[in-house]
DNA sequence: ACCTGAACACCGTTCAAGT
DNA sequence: ACCTGAACACCGTTCAAGT
């Protein structure tokens, strides 16, 4: 039984499987994979290059999973914020894996697309040229550190004694929303109203120095 | 020659390896860190438990590193900049390493403690209770993502043809900044300027439900 | 207490052999 | 074209031996 005639694996059940074991235990191995598919490792190398292209396939995985708004219509407040919940959606599908991808992020076809869009929108809406691609990073770099989660659940074994204030504040958290999420709004939107303020008063938001520095 | 008189290493050399080598490949090998050091690689196991010892010990050194400004004086706006102004600082000493240190940031005492103040600053600042853990989540989320860069530099070879906006934006941030600190800057103003605005407006900012959707 | 060097298990990758 | 199984290099970790 050296060759089946209908293949044992592919890419899809390849990726599936990486996904579910970085959601289960943060990493995976070639070997994992394959014993899950019923395979040898070995076997994986007719299919992709290395672990490397696992981790490629995944990232592509998200990438089609990300539901692009309609660019063209709207204003750039709306494609940003839309971008970003669609991020957050698929990377929260899975979150295991986004620390094994964060290391080189999707930048396929399509999201370049989506950039490029947001950049006609930043640029239609008058922002200062030099502000459009500092302002996409900015967003970028909050979703994923979103994604992330670097706080996790620690701040939940804060211990009362020691960090009262703390522990009052993560108490009163409980409820039906996970913090996380209305961080997530929390940051979004505030991101979006500051760009805006930058859009009305260009000189705008003031710098912390000048409150740290009063003139006298 | 077992045992010299005076240890061959100690663990702030370790640490040292690690973070150059994290730098300049973005990982490390206790072999390599070894070499380095003139050792084997067993030796090192006389300092620390294991890699992942290692790792933690040079999350100690990124805590260590952290100016944690003084909580008890000034207001909540301005300890949260000046707290994430430091860890980025930090951060940005070594960006090889932040990677590697993602999976499990820095939550030492010290952090705790500066949490602590944070949470009482907002608290007397007159913030919902439900919102004092997810501000400081958001906040931190945006820290660590900025402090990864997942952009990178991958914008700076963006095709023209394809994607003429975008060039030119890229184009247009060439200059003594590095569009980075910009974006680091521009989100940080925005997220505090918003979390401001929901002091004075409790509903505030509108969730972008209220634009997508407008009541007729 | 601390370095050495041999040893082991594990992992990614290669490849000849089989169909 | 695709699976197998043996093989190799590399890495983290252990440990007895040495001082």
């Amino acid at each position: 039984m050296a060759r089946p005639r209908t293949p044992k694996i592919d890419i899809p059940r390849i990726v599936q499987a990486a996904l579910e074991l970085a959601d289960e235990r943060g990493d995976f191995t070639l070997g994992e994979i394959a014993t899950r598919l019923s395979v040898h490792a070995s076997s994986l190398y007719h299919h992709v290059a290395g672990r490397e292209e696992v981790l490629e396939h995944m990232r592509a995985w998200f990438a089609a999973r990300i539901e692009l708004p309609a660019m063209d219509v709207g204003t750039w407040d709306l494609a940003m914020t839309a971008l970003a919940r669609s991020y957050r959606a698929a990377f929260k599908q899975h979150p295991g894996s986004v620390r094994l991808l964060a290391a080189a992020p999707v930048h396929d076809a399509a999201t370049l697309a989506a950039f490029e869009s947001i950049a006609e929108l930043l640029v239609g809406a008058g922002f200062d040229d030099r502000d459009v691609v500092p302002l996409m990073m900015s967003l970028d770099n909050f979703v994923l550190g979103s994604a992330l989660e670097p706080l996790g659940d620690d701040l939940y074994s804060t211990d009362p004694a020691a960090h009262p204030t703390l522990s009052r504040s993560v108490a009163a958290t409980r409820g039906p929303d996970r913090p996380q999420d209305r961080a997530f709004e929390l940051g979004l939107q505030s991101l979006v109203s500051g760009y805006r303020a930058l859009l009305e008063h260009p000189t705008e938001p003031a710098t912390v120095h000048d409150l740290e520095e009063p003139r006298p």
